[in-house]
DNA sequence: GTCTATAATGAGATAGAC
DNA sequence: GTCTATCTCATTATAGAC
């Protein structure tokens, strides 16, 4: 990937992580980039291009962090503490949202290539806590009750909505309060 | 307030919560109203001044739907499935939000009035599934292991995650499946 | 309270030169 | 690949007649 094209789906990636699909336009990024309008056509036609390229990067690199949390931590524990730690890094970030979460929101305004790579990246990210989870119980490091991965997906919601709820106050102390619940299911890391 | 007032309120409700604030402009409410554009200034002067008057009705409602679940439930159980209820009806209709998620994702576009009026709705709200999870407790018909306001303020953001959810799959099965933890804690209603 | 008309702005997108 | 210039359209908002 050119640098030009790269620096693009990085800033577009903030924007849409702060202010959604809509709330960004290519004159904002050209601003950003120190290009033209016209040059982002150029890398990206439309701006349903811009955010599908955006999306399809953000679930590769989630699969490289989510494989490499569940390598370098010892326990199911660690791994969830390392999740929660994810999610609320953007949250403490001005308010972000996971991309997924600021795409769903913004559901309406995107087309139908990039609604699928939405859906298949929450199903990754469910199937990765779930294993996680899997793993915590095995190793006696995180209380689990129920099936997994229904405890999965309500754990991705909670933590989509706890972005939410972060992004009104404005404080990070938002997060933790609505996922302290979640932290202390994990016994030990 | 006048007919014609509610109507824009009820109409612009309704398109926030499924397109967001950004996502509906007075033109789309004046044609389902069946005035002009310039109609809806009269009543509400600024797009702003319209988010506030649904904010600050939808505020007041609920706290009358609450109120009446906590009148009208037999048991802490039967009033958290009413408000899992609330929550599942609006991802079940097309994909919607409730007002509180849909404003939050888009919180960078309302002004500073409208995310006051959040904070105190988000806050009413969770005060509320508190005192039902303390009900719940000490009638034996939910479980309730952590610190009622913790379990509440989780519980409130894993229902907003799970309509998010819902929205991009399209199927109110995923807004069961994302909450079906929160509904096994349920023992009677 | 409602209308028509219009302003003022910003959006995504295209053409064509360099 | 990048630019300037332009197009087309939608947006919020206002002015002023009825």
């Amino acid at each position: 990937m050119s640098d030009t094209r790269e620096t693009l789906v990085n800033l577009a990636e903030d924007a849409m992580c702060t202010r959604g699909f809509g709330g960004f336009s290519y004159a904002d990024i050209a601003r950003d980039a120190g290009i033209s309008k016209a040059s982002i056509h150029h890398h990206f036609p439309s701006k349903q291009d811009l955010g599908l390229a955006v999306l399809v990067r953000y679930g590769e690199r989630l699969v490289e962090q989510l494989a490499l949390i569940g390598k370098s931590s010892r326990s199911g524990g660690q791994a969830l503490a390392a999740i929660i730690d994810l999610y609320r890094a953007k949250a403490g970030s001005g308010g972000m949202l996971c991309l997924c979460a600021a795409l769903s929101a913004d559901a309406h305004a995107i087309d139908a290539r990039a609604r699928d790579a939405l859906r298949r990246i929450n199903n990754l990210v469910a199937a990765a806590i779930e294993e996680v989870l899997i793993a915590g119980r095995r190793d006696r490091s995180i209380s689990v009750g129920g099936d997994p991965r229904s405890e999965a997906e309500s754990i991705l919601a909670m933590l989509q909505g706890a972005q939410l709820m972060t992004r009104v106050t404005g404080e990070p102390a938002t997060f933790d309060a609505a996922t302290a619940v979640l932290a202390a299911r994990i016994y030990r890391t």
